[in-house]
DNA sequence: TATTTATTTATATTTATTATAAATAAGATT
DNA sequence: AATCTTATTTATAATAAATATAAATAAATA
């Protein structure tokens, strides 16, 4: 489950920044997708619905909600391009390296594991990124390789 | 433990790549390092001992050794610079925000999921990162934030 | 040794992201 | 409401890591 819209404005809101309807939409957008969307691909989203959008709102709000730890940079996934995941429980990303799709897998293990680590290493822990890598079921069929 | 200089170094034999000086250096420090450097701090702790090296050998060699398994790439830890891990065994890489260090800590738990990822999915894996991050016991000491 | 092939190096190019500054919008003040 | 002030957006330029290209070098083969 991903932050809710209502999170992601109200942390930018306590944070102090104005909630214009350019903000606006990108929580929006972050909160409803599923697919650990890139910069570029929010961009391309909206613009549409905002012709006048500029890049450099979106990775200014992108920069603002990962710093207030409403959003994760999950890295890239072989495309060569930073993925954003608005749900920040802590879950498993599996992303195909041939497709490039980031799924979700709950994990209550991972739960647990958190206070492990903490004690093991004496870590102020403030967020996980927990990649795994492979081929999904359709592209193992199609692969080549 | 980091994949050892010999695996790498048969592992880029076996694909048919010859085991040049520079590659090898860039193999014995990998397997040696456990710092999880980027490309740009192997070129640079090369250099002195191999003064002519280019960085295209360097990002050369890491993009043959990812894509034999042997090395991952964990992504950037908070400084903008991909950092490369010559463990591929199951892991938890643990950075700190702060001062960029990251450290590994072993995971029992972890070789389990494998399974149960493969299992509930359908995919086939081919490899983890798992980045926890935080402020490691140093940087909650000095960190006015 | 000559020939072929792989690799390295040097250089140019690409491209995602960041920096900067002007234009615009919002909020506050009178 | 009109003016002042600040935040935000936009357009543009700059940055820098990574990639592509091609000449120079080294290694393997005949
Ligand atoms: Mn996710
Ligand atoms: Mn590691
Ligand atoms: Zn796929
Ligand atoms: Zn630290």
């Amino acid at each position: 489950m991903s932050s809710s819209y209502a999170s992601l404005t109200s942390a930018l809101k306590q944070a102090g920044l104005r909630l214009t309807p350019q903000r606006l939409a990108i929580c929006r957008f972050l909160a409803e997708s599923r697919e650990h969307p890139t910069a570029a691909m929010i961009y391309e989203h909206l613009r549409p619905e905002y012709p006048s959008l500029s890049a450099m709102t979106v990775y200014n709000t992108l920069k603002a909600l990962v710093e207030l730890g409403q959003v994760n940079a999950l890295g890239d996934c072989g495309d060569d391009n930073v993925h954003y995941d608005a749900d920040t429980s802590p879950h498993i990303n599996l992303a195909c390296i041939s497709c490039h799709r980031i799924m979700d897998l709950p994990a209550p293990q991972i739960e647990a594991l958190d206070g492990e680590i903490s004690r093991a290493s004496g870590y102020q822990l403030l967020g996980a990124r927990l990649m795994f890598y492979g081929l999904c079921p359709d592209c193992q069929k199609t692969r080549v390789l």
